[in-house]
DNA sequence: ACAACATTTAGCGGAATGGCTAACATCTAC
DNA sequence: GTAGATGTTAGCCATTCCGCTAAATGTTGT
C-alpha cells in the first residue's frame, strides 16, 4: 500500500462519488424507502427494527430488505442491541449526497469554475 | 363542486406532492437520466433531441424513453422547432421538488411546527 | 439445553425497467 | 411527390425489483 491514506482517500471520493450517487438515488427511488427515512428523523434519528416494521403495511421481511438498500447506500446505520437492532438514519449523507448533486443545478451564473469571488 | 378553489388547490397540492415526489426520483434513479439534465444544464439549459442522444452510448430510442420519463417527471419541457425538438431543463422544479424534501431532514431544530420564532 | 423472541435470509412469482431493432411520422428541400 | 433528415412509437427480450411465505439465525431467560 504505497499511498498516502490522504490520496487513497482523495482517488477513492472521486470514484465514490458517481457509486454513491447511484446507491442513493437508486435507493430514493422507492417510497417506502423514503418514507422510512422521515420516520426515522422524526422520531429521533433510530428506530429498532421492529418498530419500523411495525409502521409499514407491507410484511416484515420487506421491510428489511428496504433496510438492506437503504444501508448499502449508507443512509442508515445498525447497531446490535441485545436481542434487537437500532437503525439509525445518516442524515449528513443524506444531505451531502443529494444536496451536493442538486448543487450542481443552483446557478445561471459560474457552473463549474472554483467560483472566483461572488460577481 | 362545493369546495373553494382554494381548498382545492390545497388538496391537490397535497396530492400532487406525492405523486411528484414519485415521479422525480423515479426520473433521477436511472443514471443516464441524471447525466443528461446535467448535459442539459451544463449547455445553458436547452438542447436539439439529437445532440443529446449523440452524447450518449446507448441507442436513439433508448434515449427518446428518458426523455420521455424526464418530461413526465416535469424536469424538462420540450419544443418542437421546425423538425427539431428542443429539450429545455426546468432546474426550477428539480430543486423545488428534491430540495424542499430534502428539508425535511434539516436541523435536529423544530420538525414539523410552523416555526414559532427561533428558539 | 430449551423455548420464546426479534430479525434476517432463501426462494419464488409477477410486474416493471431498460436495452435493442425495425417500422412509422413529420418536416425540409428539391 | 420523392428523398433525406429528425425523431418517436411498437414490440421483443433479459434483467431487476418488490411483494409474499417459509425457514434459518442469533439472543435472552429458565
Amino acid at each position: 500500500m504505497p499511498e498516502s491514506s490522504k490520496e487513497r482517500s482523495r482517488k477513492k471520493d472521486a470514484a465514490r462519488t458517481l457509486k454513491d450517487l447511484e446507491l442513493v438515488f437508486d435507493a430514493l427511488a422507492h417510497a417506502q424507502r423514503r418514507h422510512i427515512l422521515l420516520v426515522l428523523h422524526y422520531r429521533g434519528g433510530e428506530m429498532l427494527a421492529g418498530d419500523i416494521a411495525g409502521r409499514f403495511a407491507c410484511s416484515w421481511p420487506t421491510t428489511t430488505r428496504h433496510l438492506g438498500v437503504l444501508l448499502d447506500a449508507g443512509l442508515v446505520e445498525v447497531r446490535q442491541d441485545g436481542r434487537h437492532r437500532t437503525y439509525r438514519l445518516n442524515a449528513a449523507r443524506l444531505q451531502s449526497v443529494v444536496g451536493d448533486w442538486l448543487g450542481h443545478f443552483t446557478p445561471p451564473k459560474a457552473p463549474k469554475s472554483k467560483r472566483r469571488s461572488k460577481t
